[in-house]
DNA sequence: CCAGGATCCTAGAACGTTCTAGTTGCCATG
DNA sequence: CATGGCAACTAGAACGTTCTAGGATCCTGG
């Protein structure tokens, strides 16, 4: 029962099964060249003994770890799906994650830092604020995915959500329920938020709505999109889309007190589809990131560089899908204004 | 800039810098041992080819990884959370951190066991529904703390909030308030749901308020708190203190729906002082948990079991705090009926 | 001029695996 | 009855560190 026992190792098993310590390094790889009565044992007392291979004297000997690290942000929800999607993928691939965390008080270098030393194969970073260059730099030592962000990098792989698209999703939804004034709260210097705005003004344009155009400065959380309502309010649209659902929520919430209804008065999309936006009361139009194609195509990269197989282009964007709930219908006024 | 470069290793920089390896070594330590110009050469020179020390390697020969598992559920805010904590309280204490997570298709026994080949030293696991009696045999192998969660064996160490103090804090401001009628909607099987329970009725009881007793079947998830909140309706309480943030959340919102205001008709008080309580329009009272004091104490005692230094008892149990918003109010009927 | 002790450095084993290059024993074949 | 071949196993090096046990070199004091 005490801790400090001695880990049971391949020689512990070796000597009770009465076999060599490479014959059963053969039996737990399940490599041929043993026999199957001495299989049996070996695994038998294996079992009993409570062997448990040690994963990183097995990479020190035969160079591969089959280990991709992760650097996610312990305060994004999303990032928290993502996981799930990236586990199921990675495993399917054949390959363990480990994971590395920034938090308010740990910084993305660090966490990058701390995998390196770990000797995963890859590195997956979500999003974060790292140069380009910071990330040629690493990538120069071992393959590495950015997801949820750009890089200007031909040696860093990029798999993204289509911002571009999932805001046209967005104007398109509003203007086919017959808005016209719809503005669009930004997402400051947020990865992405340059392409959801640039979206939302393509789209504003192709449906001839260009007079329309509003984009209100707004940020990722919550008090950004109850600053940038209290703007809007002065001359409210009739619809708006807003940079993600976290910041969507501070807008309905200085909207509805305001007196204003949601979706009577004003109908707000958000972006991100997080759990949030399913809560009852929020119940909160989105456009949804496709989380299993992200994390499938992110490890499909990881794995391609490692294996160095010959691979398609750098970067992987993936359609986003809209997510219609009840924060959006037909405006109220005859014609918008 | 081709990824499958070769490692840096101790030899290449001991062969450039003309030193032996264990000389290397002893400077990458900072162990003494070493002359102050051949130590600067040599870290130029590490620095230089970009060397960083293989963990793996390191610990296979040292036998100490300074490495402590932690587990945690990717669904769970609260975890997050808590992983900020424990990030920082492993720094301070010379430990880093490896992550496995739980996530809706990666079972707690499959996270733990990963960690178990990671070799390290102790292992940390937030809530979670394995039994005792599989706690205590891992345990067997190596120190085990369990946070948010209890634990009958003497083997395992535990870490968690003191769930009937939090209860009688909620009780204790709502009587203050001028409450009497005040229910409990139940946290079911989840962790802390029965200490919060029988908190509940015995501070009802230290009120003298025993025949006002109420406790309604819920959940830890937001349709338990909705569905609580149509068997509230029936016959209202004035007051209710529920399992956790996100319950109170679902029960929120049905009440609204149906006409009663919050806090006039009912106070409301949650648990956890999740960041969704802290939301500008739920801005839920709640029972907020000392998440850098339960972190650190958790690391204190993964730590003290690792040295073995003679330790306290292997329960520690961390006072909550209230934290008032908006959901709780004087009644407003003149005595509650 | 030599003993004694610092100070700086090195050789080589060890950690728990994997992997290459055998070695053994057995059976079939000519 | 040698020979070859195969299946089943083993010895020992290797991976990149740390650590123990020394070996130089130099200074200091008698």
């Amino acid at each position: 029962m005490r801790s400090g026992e001695r880990r049971i190792t391949l020689a512990d098993v070796a000597a009770e099964a009465g076999v060599s310590v490479a014959c059963v390094s053969i039996v737990m790889r399940g490599a041929p060249g043993a026999g199957e009565s001495t299989r049996e044992r070996v695994l038998k007392v294996a079992q009993e003994l409570g062997y448990r291979p040690d994963s990183r004297a097995r990479l020190l000997r035969s160079g591969r770890s089959r280990l991709l690290g992760v650097v996610f942000d312990v305060r994004h929800p999303f990032h928290h799906d993502l996981l799930t999607g990236l586990y199921d993928a990675a495993g399917a691939a054949g390959y363990q994650l480990t994971l590395s965390a920034v938090t308010p008080r740990r910084g993305e270098r660090t966490a990058v830092g701390d995998l390196l030393q770990d000797r995963c194969e890859a590195i997956v970073l979500f999003g974060g604020n790292m140069r380009s260059s910071e990330l040629a730099s690493i990538a120069a030592r071992l393959p590495v995915v950015a997801m949820m962000r750009s890089a200007r990098r031909k040696d860093v792989d990029v798999v993204h959500n289509d911002d571009a698209l999932g805001s046209h999703q967005a104007v398109d939804h509003l203007v086919s329920l017959g808005h016209q004034r719809i503005a669009h709260v930004d997402g400051g210097t947020v990865h992405g938020s340059a392409e959801r705005r640039a979206g939302y003004q393509e789209a504003m344009r192709r449906h001839g709505l260009a007079e329309h155009i509003r984009v209100v400065p707004g940020g990722a959380a919550e008090e950004d999109g109850a600053r940038a309502a209290e703007k809007l309010l002065v001359d409210p649209p009739t619809a708006v889309t807003v940079f993600n659902d976290l910041s969507a929520t501070g807008l309905l919430d200085v909207v509805r007190r305001n007196g204003l209804s949601v979706p009577g008065d004003l109908s707000v999309v958000g972006y991100d589809d997080t759990s949030l936006s399913r809560l009852a009361h929020i119940d909160l139009t989105t456009i949804g990131q496709d989380i299993d194609g992200l994390a499938a195509r992110a490890i499909e990269r990881a794995v391609e560089r490692i294996e160095g197989t010959p691979s398609g282009p750098r970067a992987v964007i993936i359609p986003p899908r809209l997510v219609v709930r009840t924060t959006t219908g037909t405006p109220s006024g005859p014609a918008g204004r």
